[in-house]
DNA sequence: GTGGTCTAGACCACC
DNA sequence: GTGGTCTAGACCACC
C-alpha cells in the first residue's frame, strides 16, 4: 500500500498514515472487512520505522477504525462498530465552523464552498471506480 | 476580550488564540480596523503569559490578519490586504475533503453535511447582530 | 516637503524618515546648503509627532548630513563636511555583502545585479531634472 | 559552527543568526540539503539561549530556507524549493536604491561602486573554496 | 537524540 | 502607554 508521507510536514508521520488510511476507506478504496498490510510492510514501502507505523495502527484500533484480529492481520473494521451517536453531530459541526472561518481569510465566498462541497461529493468515489 | 482556551488541549495555547480571534473575524465581531486588545490586557483576562499573547499577535501579522501600528496598538486588518490568489482554492479543496473523510467516519451521510453547512451559513452572522 | 512614511512598518517613522531625507539628497532633489522644513512644519505635512521628526534631524545632525543654524533654520550639509575617510570603503563593502546574499535567496543572478546597478546609475538624477 | 555574533548591536541576535546563516549558504559554504548544528549545539556553540536560536531557525524555516525534519534534525533547502518570481526584482532594486543612497554619502562615486562590485562577485565563492 | 511550547520575569525602543 | 527581544529553565511530542 501506498500513502503520501512528507517527513518534512509539521503534521507527525503518524499522523499522516492515520489520515491517509481514514481517507482511502472514506473513498472506499479500502473496504470493510479488506486486510491492511502488516506493520513490517507497511514501513518498508514506506521507508519508515516501524514504531510509527505501529503507533497509527494503535490509534487507528482505539478509534474502532481497523481491529487485529490474532494471527491473522488487520482489517477494516465494519461500518456498523462505529455507529452513530448524538455526540457526532457536534464534532462535525466544529469542523464545518472551522472550513467557513478558514473559507472567509481565503476570500472565498461562502456560495462558492457550498458549490465546490457538492462537486466534491459528486465525484467522492471516482477513485474507487477508477481503481 | 474573551476566548475559549483550553491549556490541557493538544492545540498549542498561541494557536488556540490565532483561531479564536479568525473566527471573531470572519464572523463579524471584530470588524476591520478595530483595535484587539494589548498584549499584556489579554494576558491578563486569559491569565496567560504575555509571551504567547505576543506569539499570536506575530503570526496573525505575517498572515496579514492584524497589523501593529508602532505605540498605537494592534488592529485588524482592512480586507483588501489579503486579496485572494488563484492559490487558495486548492487549501480550501483540502479541508473539504478532510471534512467529508471526518463526515464518513462519524457516520454522518453527506447530504447531512450539505444541509448543516447551508444552515450554518444562514445562522453565520447571527453572533454579531445579537451582540 | 513629503516624505512616504508608512506607520505600520516595522521599520521606526524616524528611521524613515532620516532614509527619505538621505535618499532626497543623495538624489540631488535637495541640493547642499538648500533649507529643510522646520520640524513643527514638516510634523504637521506628514501628521507625525514633532518629537519622531526631532529625532530623525538630531540623528541627521550627527551624521553630518544636515546642520542647524540658530535662528535662522536647518539646511542641508555642504559636500565637504563630511570628507571621505578609509573607514568608509569597508562599510559600503559590508551592505555589498548584504545585497549579493539578497540576490542569491531572490534567485537573482549576479550578472543581473551588476546589469540594475548600472541601470539604477544611469538613470539616477533623473527624478531631480524632472523636478 | 562558529557566526560573528554582537550582542551590544541593535540588530537582534536572531537576527544576526539568520543573516550568518544565509551567507554561509549563499557563499556555498553550507551546501543545499547539508545539516545545520542542532538547537542546542548551537546555544552552545555561540553561547546563546537556545531559545533565541529556535526563533532563528523558525525564521528561516518560513522563508523556505532551511527544512526541518522529524526528529532529524535542520538542513539547507534545495534551491528548487525557492523558485524566482516576478515580486523580486522590486525587492533587489530597493535594496540597491539603498546602497547608492548610502554610497553618495560616504563620499564614494558611483563608478567604484561597479567597480566594487564586480571585484566582489569575483572572489565570492573563495571562502568555499579555500575551506 | 531532535525541535516546539510555555512560563516568569527582565529590559528595551518607539510614540 | 505600545510591542519586541532575550534569558533561564521546564516539559513535551516525535523518531
Amino acid at each position: 500500500m501506498w500513502l503520501p508521507i512528507d517527513s518534512r510536514s509539521s503534521t507527525p508521520i503518524y499522523q499522516q498514515i492515520i489520515d491517509g488510511i481514514k481517507e482511502r476507506i472514506a473513498k472506499g478504496v479500502l473496504e470493510p472487512q479488506s486486510k491492511l498490510p502488516s506493520i513490517r510492510e507497511l514501513a518498508m514501502d514506506l521507508t519508515i520505522n516501524p514504531n510509527t507505523i505501529a503507533k497509527a495502527y494503535q490509534e487507528l484500533e482505539r478509534g474502532r477504525v481497523i481491529e487485529v484480529v490474532r494471527g491473522k492481520g488487520t482489517f477494516v473494521c465494519a461500518l456498523t462498530e462505529a455507529p452513530r451517536s448524538a455526540s457526532q453531530l457536534p464534532l462535525l459541526r466544529e469542523s464545518l465552523k472551522k472550513l467557513l472561518v478558514e473559507a472567509h481569510h481565503l476570500n472565498v465566498p461562502f456560495s462558492e464552498v457550498t458549490q465546490e462541497l457538492e462537486n466534491m461529493i459528486a465525484s467522492w468515489f471516482e477513485e474507487k471506480e477508477g481503481e
